[in-house]
DNA sequence: AGTGGCTCCTGGCGGC
DNA sequence: TGCCGCCAGGAGCCAC
């Protein structure tokens, strides 16, 4: 499921290739994945050029240039995967059909995959557009300037609500999904069912930290195939091969061998390790080596997987 | 206001 | 073998 490393990688991989692009025309194919009609949408991005690709959170962001006809200003198209999306240029045998399509010259498509049809496209005027985050409550991102270990720390204080349920709520910050927030809390020795409000000092210094390494762990990685994601030339990412807990259940502890658990939190599949992740604060049992300890940084594991 | 729960959506899988 | 029901989850919406 696609979250910030995902779209990311999608980001970079279009990038590379859409700027310079003429956008001739969208076409919709099913109507439901935007709140505008394909008249609407063809208003605000037909015939402009692709300047550049930006992400803010899960949202991949498209600029486009202003039209040579009159009144054709810039625009910016938006673009949510949400759990299976997928923005490729060919559709393979068995596809089943593209949920939109962006008709580009010279000679290229790029269409939109998406089994379970959550996605979401909008076109907005860039003026427009720090509204249509704020609506959303859109927090930090998390490389950002914002994201500090204070803001994190007062972020944290006082909530009742369940840490994992914290770390999805993209308003405390932008991008984390449910199988980065489970391994961001087991790099950081928390608990998923603590309360985001009882997390002192040096354990909000741990999650920022845990949360930024995860996170650039996943780019480096080119994200997650999990579900389905793969990129726009139809490549798979490999985080998914160093994965500590998410869908580990009953496997062994990569630092210390105790069976990773698996709870409902929110809804969400949640896995930790209850050895590692105590529910109070402290040492973790029998053992002075903690995950995401400067000493278990960078350590392979049986299979030469990065651990932590 | 803060928080949790429900809903959408569909392929895949377990159970009978 | 076939069918039923459940599971996965991002985020908008609603209720308390």
């Amino acid at each position: 499921m696609p979250e910030l490393p995902e779209v990311e990688t999608v980001r970079r991989r279009l990038q590379a290739c859409l700027p310079g692009l003429l956008l001739r025309r969208v076409v919709v194919h099913d109507w439901t994945v935007s709140a505008q009609t394909e008249e609407e949408l063809n208003g605000y991005l037909a015939g402009r050029r692709v300047a550049r690709l930006r992400r803010r959170g899960k949202y991949l962001l498209v600029d486009l240039e202003a039209g040579p006809a009159a009144g054709d200003g810039p625009a910016v198209a938006v673009v949510h995967l949400r759990m299976t999306g997928q923005l490729v240029f060919r559709l393979e045998p068995g596809d089943r059909p593209p949920r939109f399509t962006w008709e580009l010259e010279p000679d290229a498509a790029l269409h939109f995959l998406d089994m379970r049809r959550f996605g979401r496209l909008w076109a907005l005027d860039p003026e427009d557009e720090d509204g249509f985050f704020a609506a959303r409550g859109l927090g930090p991102e998390p490389f950002g300037p914002e994201f500090t270990v204070a803001y994190l720390r007062d972020a944290l204080a006082g909530r009742r609500a369940l840490l994992k349920n914290f770390l999805l709520d993209q308003r405390r910050v932008a991008g984390v999904g449910n199988i980065y927030a489970d391994e961001a809390l087991f790099r950081a020795r928390l608990h998923p069912l603590r309360a985001a409000g009882s997390v002192g000092p040096r354990e909000a210094r741990r999650l920022h930290a845990a949360l930024l390494e995860t996170l650039q762990a996943g780019i480096d990685h080119e994200g997650s195939s999990i579900e389905s994601f793969i990129d726009p030339a139809g490549r798979r990412g490999s985080f998914q091969e160093i994965l500590n807990v998410y869908q580990r259940t009953g496997e062994p502890c990569r630092v210390c061998g105790e069976q990773i658990e698996r709870t409902v939190v929110g809804g969400r599949g949640t896995h930790y390790c209850p050895r590692c992740q105590p529910r109070r604060g402290g040492m973790a049992p029998g053992s002075r080596r903690r995950p995401g300890s400067a000493r278990s940084i960078g350590r392979r594991g049986p299979r030469g997987e990065l651990i932590g």
